[in-house]
DNA sequence: TACGGTGATGAGACCAAGTCCCATCACTTG
DNA sequence: CAAGTGATGGGACTTGGTCTCATCACCGTA
């Protein structure tokens, strides 16, 4: 796998990320960004589907390492326990390196609508693949729906208290996935 | 107001939801839509704000319908109950029409990742919405995300159910999301 | 009946996203 | 050292989407 240039793929991510820190999103045309990593439109979109997936890479990743832990999960173990199961296993993708830029990437994101779409096709991705496994397991429909929707629900609260205190993402995943059930019991309780 | 063929917009969207159904949608052309309907692409792009746009018109609506039955219920409703007025408030727009061509619009809609991207957006918007409004009635954050989810999660599941089925939308939203209560009761019991 | 105003449309230039095809270059292997 | 392989460069091409200006139907008013 010859190559010039090592690491073309990272370099094109950051140079996406800066540009559209500086300058936003709409503003920045592909070709820019890969002019910046030293390189152009073409092998730009040989890395990555479309212009949005250049801060999305390896989420596909993400939903494997989910079914797969949920799949994994012992007989015995309920819906609710086997979706906690599938958070803690995707703690091993969050890198010291992917929490230096993760901020950075939020902002990006929450800017622009293009990328919210996109991210909110990932999460709708996660809890699709979440509630087949589940299903698998013989979960009911709604039952595994739900689960794999409050699942999502505690990934991404999960994800943006990691940003902010750092520290073992299995950890924190499992601590917000409580606070998720501790909420559904106080609904419950409410009426 | 002054016009001479009367109904552009719902010509535009009678020819766009033929169109993708016989030839695709990637595989369709804007400037065709709007040749279908008897316009220009000028128009088409006056009507809706993209081409994807043409297939989800009026859900900004019904967010809003959401919204306020949200705020508009009895302040002793807890969460869920009011969750569940916003859904039965959509029920207005649920017309025979829309429960027409609903089976056609939601094949298109699966078989392209574009449009499941745009309809995933809105759901995240009608759970963003109704999250909000939630914690205007001094619910807890965690507790309002989780109800909203659980509505935007009935309101799918009631949606399909209401497209075979059919009678009164309020009806069919009641029972499903009384459905989904039951699921999560059921999850909460199994361990 | 003639007039000007208004709102919807048509027409076309223009830019950027994304696809395609082919040439080229670095590196590896026999 | 020659052939093969994989990544890249380059450019033509289609289409989504924006923008600007001209045009046309209708409405109210004098």
């Amino acid at each position: 796998m010859g190559r010039w240039e090592p690491d073309a793929r990272e370099r094109l991510v950051r140079a996406a990320l800066d540009l559209f820190s500086e300058q936003g999103y709409e503003n920045t045309a592909v070709a820019q960004i890969a002019e910046r990593a030293g390189l152009t439109k073409s092998t730009f979109f040989r890395h990555f589907r479309d212009k949005r997936e250049v801060l999305f890479g390896g989420q596909d990743v993400l939903a494997e390492l989910m079914t797969g832990a949920i799949s994994g999960a012992p007989a015995e173990a309920g819906p609710l326990e086997a979706v906690e199961a599938a958070l803690v296993a995707t703690a091993v993708t969050f890198t010291d390196e992917r929490r230096a830029h993760g901020p950075q990437r939020l902002v990006v994101i929450a800017g622009n609508d293009e990328l919210r779409e996109r991210a909110a096709l990932k999460m709708v991705g996660f809890a699709v693949a979440m509630t087949d496994a589940l299903k698998q397991r013989g979960v009911p429909e709604l039952e595994a729906a739900v689960a794999a929707e409050l699942g999502v629900l505690a990934f991404n609260h999960g994800y943006e208290r990691w940003l902010e205190t750092g520290g073992d993402f299995a950890e924190v995943a499992r601590r917000t996935f409580g606070d998720v059930r501790a909420a559904v019991g106080s609904l419950e309780r409410a009426e």
